[in-house]
RNA sequence: GGGUGUGUAAUCCAAUCGGUAGAGAUAGAGGACUUAAAAUCCUUCCAGUGUGGGUUCGAGUCCCACCACACCCA
């Protein structure tokens, strides 16, 4: 037997079996218990990455595990098919986004397809399908019904030129991305999500997710933002009703030197009536478009408006100012400043020469600039010499008993604007009649589909455009009637998909019953990018679920993996064009050449595969060079899944001899191994070799077993490579007995390694002469008889030094061991008196002496 | 500026409860096989754990400070 590692061959036959004979359908009913692994879903951009690979890989070496340790495993794969880059090709390429993603999902699903991923692929989902949108749409109406859905004015990017709304994303240095024109802040009705209702639950409910990494749960705390302040007034000369402001500082309270309002604030707008300098600014600010990053990274900028705010406290007047800083989204619209203790409006007072007023004096306050750190409160009147954490409850209190302001929990979150004014998303199920307002479309006369004659130029709302796609007769009163244009942010697609997955054919939004014998999903994997927004609405959409009878858990991801990043050199030539990896030849001494033209080039540090860079490595060219089983051990052996992987062609050459060696055992064994038993022999009927053999086998299964439930496919590999090394050594006139334990560890390799290399272990499992498949064996378990040992190492320290090793019986008793350092230390405890000893069982004496 | 994480051999990585610093791989060196090379196999080399303190019989592991890098927030 001295057939070759083919792998091509081996892995197209397997998939094809596998796809015969439906391996991966999993059943809604079963009594096993469940268990649901999940990557996150990709957005169909026509390629596979190496990204993508290594989280798939990860989840299929976790759901054939699981598979094999008795669980009935959910694993789906689907598509986030909205969103943007279609309607950009659209756009570039003339071709329609519905084809143009279609395409793409199938391309994508034959990548996938060559990595021998176990997915259930009669659960796949595309949320461009009216199936799934038709369904999004019914839950929009249900949380609409629930009140958790209204429309309000709201601030977006417009660009004047192309008459379209942008996103942030599309906003270039002020200017629309494609029309160059600048662009504009312009209210418009948008249809928003009550996310804040559920921020309390949403921030304690973190608690419970102990098996999510502490750093996800403090982006998602730090988002949420929950704060308790005071609200109060400032009365304004000649403005009535004054102003609101919010403050997380009401100790600083008596340092307050001006106040700042949000260009869209209407104090902004009643000085601008009258005053065209005012209006210009106000412009000025709206221009900044409605990006966070622009708006914080932008000059600070401020127009004094000449009015005059009055100190409630004290009764000073504190001149008001327009600034480019304030959000009108963000609290009240309006901030009482104080320079002394706020980092910007110090930067502020500075720049426009207003009064800085110290309030709270610190010993390890510096002379210069703004302290924004604890201290005892000064030139404060009557809350002088209170310590700032005190003062703040105080100062609420003082406020509270003047009926002057109220204490007030704020949150950063807000709620989610979900309008989208573009084609390739969900429609956003509403009509507006003009007698009967916004009225949701019947949920008989769901999905509200998108019309495929559109023309998709960049310019204009495509829908909006549509020349009777909109007009329809209002559901409760029958006249002619508008439908709503707008369609919803992706993210609300991906809210809920993960739920969908237990039954794809509901005629509900959910199957309750799938749904709960499913959900929640015990691991759900994917990158840190998503830490925030994603999880945080997939979180509130499993609460609104919930809430609206369809499921019965609070949470939607028991537990959380992110992935590390795939990164890797980048190159440029002289010229500074990067230069793909495949064309590179990288020297052991670390320089570069380029293959074709012999060119050196420069070798930049190892960062994320991307575009822009050119450095990331294709999947399938590596697929089409090894075979996808090496390409998944590779990935699982480089780096525990949480770091980041960096490339290596000599490494994955390495994983590729890996297989080679395990083949070997089979093919190339000493005798012939398919002539032996697979009986296995106990323990006590061995000695010598095959004994020693066999403690390596049963302690690598206890090993690998627990490494995989930790996630530590990188040991778990070494550990079956350490197995296959002493495999190695067994020679072709080795007795019965150790021929026999020689099987025994072959198959135990082959089978803890084949939820990492499914295909060539599948094959071996077959040349071995098993008639079942692998795929249906369970896990192996180790006989605890059979990883005692006879003989330990004793470690002897004097004085926590290493001194010296001894062999000794396994079961020796705490005071023989003692007994033993302390005679193998007689030359060197000579004249020293021993003050104690230290035996810790199994391991060593350390010998304490002076 | 704040928070989180990482830092171990030439390189990627192990060391699970504070107990022998090395499991595994890559690269290098030497050898076997070969007319030769590739492939394969065998042997071998390589660190006191970013820096400085502390706790302890004993610290890569715990504590403090600092440095570098990465990510998140501002």
């Amino acid at each position: 037997m001295t057939v070759k590692y083919n792998p091509f061959a081996i892995e197209e036959k397997w998939q094809a079996t596998w796809n015969a004979e439906d391996t991966f359908r999993v059943s809604n009913t079963s009594g096993k218990p469940k268990y649901y692994v999940l990557e996150m879903f990709p957005y169909p951009s026509g390629k596979l990455h190496m990204g993508h690979v290594r989280n798939y890989t990860i989840g299929d070496v976790l759901a054939r595990a699981k598979h094999a340790q008795g669980f009935d495993v959910l694993h789906p794969m689907g598509w986030d098919a909205f969103g943007m880059p279609a309607e950009n090709a659209a756009i570039k390429n003339k071709v329609h986004p519905k084809k143009w993603t279609y395409a793409n999902i199938d391309n994508m699903r034959a990548d996938m397809q060559r990595f021998g991923l176990s997915y259930d692929w009669s659960r796949e989902l595309a949320t461009c399908h009216p199936k799934y949108y038709g369904q999004e749409q019914a839950l929009f109406i249900d949380m609409y019904n629930k009140g958790l859905i209204y429309e309000k004015e709201s601030y977006v990017n417009w660009d004047p030129v192309d008459q379209t709304v942008l996103a942030n994303e599309q906003v270039i240095d002020g200017k629309g991305w494609r029309s160059g024109a600048a662009v504009e802040r312009r209210s418009m009705k948008q249809w928003f999500l009550k996310i804040t209702d559920y921020a309390d639950e949403l921030l304690d409910d973190l608690q419970q997710l102990t098996d999510w990494p502490e750093r996800v749960r403090l982006m998602q705390e730090n988002w949420i933002g929950k704060s308790e302040g005071l609200t109060f007034k400032f009365e304004v000369d000649g403005y009535a009703g004054g102003f609101e402001v919010y403050t997380t500082r009401p100790d600083t309270i008596m340092g307050v030197t001006f106040c700042s309002v949000a260009a869209e604030h209407p104090l902004a707008t009643f000085v601008a009536q009258k005053d065209a300098k005012a209006a210009a600014f106000v412009k000025e600010c709206l221009s900044l478009g409605t990006a966070l990053e622009a708006i914080e990274t932008a000059e600070k900028k401020g127009y004094d408006t000449g009015l005059k705010a009055i100190h409630p406290v004290t009764g000073e007047k504190v001149p008001v100012y327009i600034a480019n800083y304030v959000l009108m989204g963000y609290g009240t619209g309006a901030v009482m400043a104080v320079p002394a203790h706020d980092e910007r409006d110090f930067l502020f007072a500075e720049k426009y020469d207003l009064g800085i007023k110290t309030v709270i004096k610190s010993n390890d306050a510096p002379s210069e600039g703004p302290w924004t750190g604890s201290g005892t409160l000064v030139n404060s009147g009557p809350f002088d010499g209170l310590d700032n954490a005190a003062a703040k409850t105080r100062v609420i209190d003082w406020f509270e008993n003047k009926e002057l302001g109220k204490r007030t929990l704020n949150y950063r979150l807000r709620d989610w604007g979900v309008s989208r004014q573009r084609y390739w998303g969900t429609p956003i199920p509403f009509i507006t009649c003009p007698s009967c307002g916004t009225v949701p479309v019947p949920k008989d006369q769901l999905p509200v589909e998108l019309p495929e004659d559109v023309e998709i130029t960049g310019s204009g709302n495509p829908l909006d455009k549509h020349p009777t796609w909109k007009h329809t007769d209002c559901p409760s009163c029958g006249k002619a009637a508008e439908r709503v244009t707008d369609t919803m942010d992706t993210f609300v697609d991906s809210s809920w998909y993960f739920a969908r997955y237990t039954d794809v054919n509901a005629t509900e939004p959910l199957n309750r019953q799938a749904a709960n014998r499913w959900l929640p999903v015990d691991q759900y994997i994917g990158g840190i990018e998503h830490a925030i927004l994603h999880l945080l609405y997939a979180r509130f959409f499993t609460k609104v679920l919930r809430d609206l009878g369809y499921v019965s858990v609070d949470e939607p991801f028991k537990a959380l993996l992110t992935q590390g990043m795939v990164i890797n050199n980048s190159y440029q030539n002289a010229a500074g064009d990067y230069i793909n990896p495949v064309d590179v030849d990288l020297k052991a001494d670390g320089t570069a050449t380029h293959i074709k033209t012999g060119e050196a080039l420069k070798v930049n540090r190892m960062e994320k595969m991307s575009k822009s860079k050119n450095n990331g490595v294709d999947p399938s060219i590596l697929v089409g060079r090894y075979g996808a089983d090496t390409l998944r051990l590779f990935m699982m052996f480089m780096a525990p899944p949480e770091r980041d992987l960096e490339w290596s062609d000599a490494a994955v050459d390495g994983a590729w001899r890996f297989i080679g060696r395990l083949w070997n055992l089979v093919h190339r064994a000493p005798f012939d191994i398919t002539a032996v038993s697979a009986q296995s022999i106990p323990m006590a009927a061995l000695s010598g070799e095959a004994k020693t053999l066999k403690r390596t086998v049963h302690k690598t299964i206890r090993k690998v077993t627990d490494d995989v439930s930790r996630f530590q496919f990188n040991t778990m590999i070494a550990a079956v490579m350490e197995l296959s090394n002493a495999l190695g050594s067994v020679s072709e006139d080795a007795d019965d007995a150790t021929k026999a334990v020689y099987r025994e560890g072959v198959e135990a390799a082959i089978r803890l390694l084949n939820p990492v290399i499914p295909h060539v272990t599948e094959e071996l499992w077959e040349s071995l002469g098993h008639k079942d498949r692998l795929w249906a064996t369970s896990w192996p378990t180790f006989d605890a008889d059979s990883i005692v040992d006879d003989e330990i190492t004793l470690v002897v320290q004097m004085n926590g030094k290493l001194k010296t090793r001894l062999t000794v019986a396994a079961d020796i008793s705490q005071k023989d061991a003692e007994k033993l350092a302390v005679d193998a230390l007689a030359e060197q405890l000579a004249g020293l008196t021993v003050r104690k000893c230290i035996v810790v069982p199994g391991r060593l004496v350390n010998v304490v002496a002076n």
